[in-house]
DNA sequence: AAAAACAGTAGGTCTGCACCCACTATAGGA
DNA sequence: TCCTATAGTGGGTGCAGACCTACTGTTTTT
């Protein structure tokens, strides 16, 4: 009749369960963060995109992100309306909006990048700097395998 | 007007992204092999408390889990019809419902165990065996830290 | 004995996420 | 020109997770 409030080893030795709940958890204080300024990971995203990669039409940051075009159609339609990105109808095809980030978006997404570490000092805070390094590599290594 | 499929560097700089999105992985890939058992998260959670702890009250089981009691009744009840636990009245405090793993469950927690790791050698392909080790040590650290 | 606290259960809500369909506007090919 | 495909949009659906409430039966406190 234990009560204690520890995990059971037979999951803590899974990987797969680490990362399952570390990951919950990581997603969770930011999401909560950007919540806070009434925005979501998938408008993150997008200004990470526009601003690593420049303009894009609509439809190739779906193919980037992954997203359902009708999702990105919301969240291209906040972003605007907060001002962080201008959408403008391409003239070589009218079909297309090309997506802009603007001055604003460029701001917010640093502050955004601010928040995002600092969830990130406070999750790794039992890591060294190090250790932080050698995580985010194999990290980057396993993310490439998709 | 970039069309590539590659995530934003911006965001691939940040740890926190690359734990949310393995972890999301991770916790898709598994539940996909559970569900096609009829399962869930917090069953394999359910035994595996079981297994390495010996029997709970149910309220410790919450408890120890931090799923809520409600949630945990359900949990349970799935559990015992499917006979891979037992339930059965405390007879020292007749309110509670002490949670028995069964030898079906057992066998059962073997199978599911044996299925995480199939889909961690999956996710982890990148890394060698040192590095698998390594990332699982970094992950219980953090792990620990909540 | 009455009142308060507790364990478990049956329901329901709310939220976020992914997905899907129907529709408009535009473009390109036969 | 007519037909097909494509880009974007609006309006949904379905699902899973966490949570909340009301209720029963039991124990503990006063």
């Amino acid at each position: 009749m234990s009560s204690a409030r520890s995990a059971p080893p037979a999951l803590l030795g899974l990987s797969t369960y680490l990362l399952s709940r570390i990951g919950k958890a990581a997603r969770g204080r930011l999401a909560d963060r950007l919540a806070e300024r009434g925005l979501r990971l998938w408008d993150m995203a997008v200004l990470a995109a526009l601003a690593d990669f420049g303009p894009h039409a609509q439809r190739d940051l779906v193919v980037r992100l992954g997203v359902d075009p009708s999702d990105m159609a919301k969240v291209v339609e906040q972003l605007a309306n907060g001002g962080y990105v201008e959408r403008a109808r391409d003239p070589e095809d009218r079909r297309r909006v090309s997506v802009t980030l603007a001055p604003a978006g460029r701001n917010l997404l640093t502050e955004l990048d601010a928040e995002a570490r600092s969830v990130q000092d406070d999750l790794l805070a039992p890591l060294s700097p190090e250790e932080r390094a050698q995580l985010q590599g194999l990290l980057l290594r396993v993310h490439e395998g998709l």
